[in-house]
DNA sequence: CAGCTATTCGTTTTT
DNA sequence: CGAATAGCTG
């Protein structure tokens, strides 16, 4: 056997063209379950063991830290540590951290500069807009980062922008790109946008990179934006060397810029491409995958492709009519403990999904009052919490002292004498002065604009920071004279004891809710420190680091035993024996918000038809992730804020043809009051 | 300035 | 129904 059969022994013949191919550009077109993260790994191991590739010089891309960790957990299995060394497989956004880390100055920022979430994004875009008008801001945002993704300047908005709105929005987008300057920040979408541009205007760079990168792996490539493609371009030259893995019927994030053309324009931007197929479905039941592919056959397709499985028809997909949301929320519940019960299975085995976040709430109530364990993905992150907001927010500015944002959080939280009144002079002096929040208190000038009894608790707070800079080894960051760096957990420890942070949050909340905000403290610290440790960071590495990790990366604390619950968009990638789809009503899983402002109706026509085609595909990515076993639910009735709204099945139901058995009412168990519901589930349990 | 109460308000999906 | 916000009092 050689060397290269043996790399790719027991995969079928498409999957093993995809893991060989080497004589240039490659895209698999790989459907739900047909082994594509097989495929990657498996052209790392190839490329690293056989070709004689670098670690260094070999990027895999996804768009989930989870779904990076994952990959390199599975490549280490196959690799020899010597050989991966180097290996980079993360992000598009850490990537991009990374690129611009090692190239801030060619990119005009400095080192240390501060990534903004979303929320710091959404102040500064209120102030400029000086509006509470929430929907217009989300809206304003949203065209923002639109921008951003599709690679276009203020200018470019400015000019292409029709309604009033829009150019109001170009406006606050030239001057938001103008203050996130100030601050020495950048945003979400620059992450990639940045390194793009660089990547394109210094050839320097260009080179260097082309250089570093000598064969790119692409994961769920039909969710990339002009932005991640350009991108991927400039990564590979003329060289292109690399391999695109996606499928189009698993597009879910237009809404977020990205564009299912990017992968036909693959096809004509690379005629040489090498197209290969992945149509085996190694996943799920045959009943489960026809009823997949029926769905999915409404929409119009980008490339042909038929998902065909032998692992058996399979039982029946079962669809429950159900009165209310907690009925099918309590329905669910009961369903999911009777049968992990028959099937003698875990409780691992079973995920619920939902389209939107909100339906958590009440599938969570029902699963804890069955006493069913249950793990939450999607939906808040740990980094989004307050508590961590807060502590990460001091850690942000000992790194970037142009980081306003930072600055306004640390100092109000804990109070501190610092309030709204005193923020507003002081950032009125820093803007006159150009210059930061925390530059302008050390100022003498400051003092004819504010009175003693404001201006104390500033001085006291600004030197505090300035000590624990010095402490972190600042000075030798910023080249003068050298101050012995402690180890960043030190100072963490110290930073936190010092602001009183556990007293805080004591007296603002209650014993119970307290203490689980302080443990999230606690474990954000813990981790900070491990990883300092570990990775040999500072705290101003760290501070980067974390901006982009989700609660996901973590800890490497093995899965417990317990029901998933997680939104539909959320649940790409991952798979389950038993799944049970929630609400799958007409208006919330084809979930179709309020038709567009703007008059034109064959405009807004289109538009709706397309996004029905995401709706669609999101049921798709919905059904497959089932392999054994499909349930889906939908409420007759459902509140919502004040009143009751009669509902429609979703008409992905009927798409999915299954005929007689379409729709069973759920008499057995909505009949029944709460007590005899309890009762039944107990004999089921006893048995 | 900070903490409390009254009122408004709203609802997709996330790196 | 529940959470974020505005407005008032100590």
């Amino acid at each position: 056997m050689s060397a290269s059969e043996s790399i790719a022994q027991g995969m079928n013949p498409a999957q093993r063209e995809a893991v060989l191919y080497l004589d240039g550009p490659c895209l698999v077109l790989a459907g739900a379950g047909s082994g594509k993260t097989r495929v990657i790994t498996q052209k790392i191991a190839y490329l690293l063991r056989e070709c004689g590739y670098m670690g260094r010089n070999v990027v895999a891309l996804t768009f989930t830290n989870k779904a990076a960790r994952e990959m390199d957990e599975r490549v280490k299995t196959l690799v020899d540590r010597k050989l991966s060394k180097g290996l980079i497989i993360s992000t598009f956004h850490s990537l991009g951290v990374k690129m611009l880390r090692e190239e801030a100055r060619n990119a005009g920022l400095k080192p240390t500069f501060s990534i903004l979430d979303a929320d710091d994004a959404m102040s500064i875009i209120q102030e400029l807009l000086a509006t509470t008008d929430k929907g217009r801001l989300r809206h304003v945002q949203g065209i923002i980062s639109l921008w951003k993704n599709a690679l276009m300047e203020p200018d470019d908005a400015a000019r292409e922008a029709i309604t009033p709105g829009d150019v109001e929005a170009a406006n606050i987008y030239r001057s938001y790109a103008a203050t996130l300057a100030a601050y020495q920040a950048v945003d979400f979408d620059d992450l990639i946008r940045i390194p793009a541009l660089l990547l394109s205007s210094n050839e320097e760079v260009r080179t260097r990179w082309q250089n570093r990168v000598r064969y790119l792996l692409v994961d769920e490539y039909q969710d990339t934006n002009v932005c991640q493609y350009r991108l991927v371009q400039l990564l590979t030259g003329s060289r292109a060397m690399f391999t695109a893995v996606g499928d189009d019927d698993q597009a879910i994030y237009a809404w977020r810029g990205a564009t299912i053309e990017n992968l036909a324009k693959l096809t004509t931007d690379y005629p040489s491409i090498k197209l290969i197929k992945l149509e085996q479905n190694y996943r799920s039941v045959q009943r489960i995958l026809a009823a997949a592919n029926q769905v999915i056959e409404k929409n119009p397709k980008l490339f042909e492709k038929k998902l065909w499985s032998d692992l058996g028809v399979g039982e029946p997909i079962l669809v429950s009519a159900m009165d209310g949301e907690e009925q099918e929320a309590e329905s669910i519940a009961m369903k999911v403990s009777a049968s992990r019960f028959e099937r003698q299975a875990q409780w691992k085995d079973f995920a619920i999904l939902y389209r939107s976040n909100h339906q958590s709430r009440i599938l969570e109530q029902a699963l804890r009052n069955l006493k069913i364990p249950y793990t939450i993905s999607g939906g808040q992150s740990f980094f989004d919490k307050a508590e961590v907001r807060d502590v990460l927010a001091y850690l942000r500015l000992l790194a970037n002292d142009d980081d306003d944002p930072a600055f306004i959080r640390a100092a109000t939280t804990p109070k501190r004498g610092i309030g709204q009144t005193t923020l507003q002079a002081l950032g009125q002096y820093a803007a006159s002065r150009e210059i930061s929040l925390l530059a302008a208190v050390a100022e003498t000038g400051l003092e004819s604009q504010l009175a003693p009894r404001q201006l104390d608790p500033l001085r006291t707070f600004a030197e505090f920071i300035r000590r624990m800079q010095w402490r972190a080894g600042r000075g030798a960051a910023s080249g003068k004279d050298a101050a012995p760096a402690e180890p960043a957990g030190v100072i963490l420890d110290d930073l936190v004891e010092a602001i009183q942070y556990e007293r805080h949050l004591f007296e603002l909340f209650e014993e119970r809710p307290a203490q689980t905000r302080w443990q999230n403290v606690l474990e954000l610290t813990g981790w900070l420190k491990r990883k300092a440790e570990e990775d040999n960071m500072t705290l101003f590495d760290l501070v980067q680091h974390v901006a982009l990790v989700t609660m996901l990366e973590r800890g490497e604390e093995d899965e417990p035993d317990a029901v998933k619950m997680s939104t539909l968009h959320a649940s790409k990638g991952l798979e389950y024996p038993h799944v049970y789809l929630a609400g799958v009503e007409e208006g919330l899983l084809p979930h179709l918000g309020k038709d567009d402002e703007d008059g034109d109706p064959a405009r807004a026509a289109e538009n709706l038809a397309t996004r029905i085609q995401e709706e669609r595909r999101l049921m798709y990515v919905g059904i497959t992730r089932a392999q054994r076993s499909l349930n889906l639910s939908w409420c007759k009735r459902r509140r919502r804020a004040r009143e009751d709204l009669v509902r429609e099945p979703s008409r992905f139901i009927e798409e999915m043809g299954l005929g007689d058995v379409r729709v069973q009412e759920d008499e057995a168990t909505a009949a029944m009051n709460p007590k005899e519901r309890m009762a039944m589930l107990k004999a089921l349990l006893k048995k």
